[in-house]
DNA sequence: TATTGACTGTATAGCTGTTATACACCTTAG
DNA sequence: CTAAGGTGTATAACAGCTATACAGTCAATA
């Protein structure tokens, strides 16, 4: 019987490659109890539960530092609080995975709605829409590219600092008691959906369930022509504006960038029919 | 209104380091639009959506080379189609966190049960086990320290093709037709508990439910001092023996390295009382 | 005008856990 | 004597940054 296994011997029986012994070795993590004068490693049997071990630590996920610090002086307490520790870190991770899915599905659903849309461009129409939270951060300056820009990566720092996206949706938000003044974006600004229910402290919005006359365009939200054309669409109809005008980007600049470098967007003005 | 922003700024918008701007720049996956005389980059209003679009990609965990295959051309298409990808592979992701996540769950329980055994050193004691599904792998040596460990890293192997880990306890198993012979340990094998209740097409084994006679141990499998006396008392409180003996390792030697340098375990021998 | 301080630039190492490569040595079989 | 198959060391590469060192630029102040 030998006594002893080779490199590659010892690494086979663990499925794991020569290279990574010699790595183990080298940050002192698992090394052989006997080094010939050729400078050859060699393994006794009785180390194989412990490389074992390292394997199985290795293979849920904990960092070989640690495995390092643990295994040296292994109890059934420290082993017990190495796992426990980890269990969480996975629930965590797991967690934020979730999320991270969670946020590409409402991407997704966003996508669809800008892909099959319901009437055509420039074309009027009523839809109903459900109650929408939304962050809802103010212009400083005058409205813009940039400050329209500047105003949207605010609400969306609002949003990560909760561990958020805004994966859901975004725009611009033109206050009703604007309309018809020349100072329609006094007091307007910029909306992001919330992603999920979570209570965001301040600037939080309620966008109201409802009827809303809604326009596709192509534009920004500063550009008012299509605006002014749904008002006045509205008032024709025998509809009352009853609260804040809405400029949904379904599709940003970052789709048009060769030719048009306009947003694709939907104007929503919640409506009622006047009796 | 000045023309552009700075990388300190652009950072400062996005949420990102300005050495993330500058290795962006660096893979070519964010570009200023602008460098002046002095090397200096500067970045326009209009790549902030770009810019954006990345961190979102980025914060659900897509490689930054994908994005950069992506944010060139974009389209509706590969947006989505970018994004169902990595919607599957978070999927995965969070399926083998889960698995983990579970074999640390078992591993704890048995840590428990080896906490909290249910007798005293060596002394026998009847308890129940409900049904257990085994990887078997039968030794092909004689046994000593070395074949239990070599067979139990088979039986590893067999485990880990199906990702899954022997994380749910581990033994030997010693056939009940040679015990009282002279050839006491042929056809044993090592056992290790099946984690999930996925199919392992061969080598699969079940450990009947039923009451078993038990004693606990210190010492390897080969030592057969406790097994003698296990058997001996089964006969003399009138019990008969119904199958295969399992000597199930409840520590391994990796929680005693300096003192004893043996496994703690537990036989179990599947009993019942004779009429 | 000289000197700060806050910016900018480049270049480099470090992190983690390998894998891959290049090059050299040892042993044994043909 | 050579070839094959093992072994050793040293190094780069991967990803996505962060941190550091060192140097140039710019505007405001003493």
């Amino acid at each position: 019987m030998e006594r002893y296994f080779s490199i590659s011997e010892m690494a086979s029986i663990h499925g794991v490659s020569r290279q990574t012994l010699i790595y183990y070795d080298k940050i002192e993590l698992f090394q052989p109890v006997h080094i010939d004068e050729n400078g050859y490693r060699f393994y006794a049997a009785e180390q194989i539960p412990f490389l074992r071990e390292i394997c199985f630590l290795k293979s849920i996920g904990i960092k070989l530092n640690d495995i390092k610090e643990h295994i040296g002086n292994r109890n059934l307490t420290s082993a017990i609080s190495l796992l426990e520790y980890h269990h969480d870190l996975l629930q965590r991770e797991i967690d934020s995975l979730q999320k991270a899915k969670m946020f590409i599905q409402q991407r997704l659903g966003k996508y669809s709605e800008a892909s099959r849309f319901k009437s055509d461009l420039d074309q009027p129409v009523i839809e109903q829409f459900p109650e929408r939270k939304v962050v809802f951060v103010p212009f400083e300056n005058e409205i813009c590219r940039k400050e329209l820009h500047v105003t949207l990566m605010k609400a969306w720092h609002i949003l990560s600092q909760q561990e958020m996206l805004p994966s859901d949706g975004f725009g611009t938000l033109i206050l009703k008691d604007q309309l018809g003044t020349n100072q329609v974006f006094k007091g307007a600004g910029i909306f992001t959906a919330l992603p999920l229910d979570d209570t965001v402290t301040e600037q939080l919005r309620i966008l109201p369930a409802g009827q809303y006359a809604c326009m596709y365009k192509y534009g920004m939200p500063y550009e008012t022509q299509c605006l002014k054309e749904l008002v006045q669409w509205i008032e024709e109809q025998g509809y009352r504006i009853t609260g804040d005008v809405i400029d949904a980007c379904l599709l940003d600049t970052t789709f048009y960038e060769t030719e048009q470098n306009v947003d694709f967007c939907q104007l929503q003005i919640p409506v009622e029919k006047m009796v």
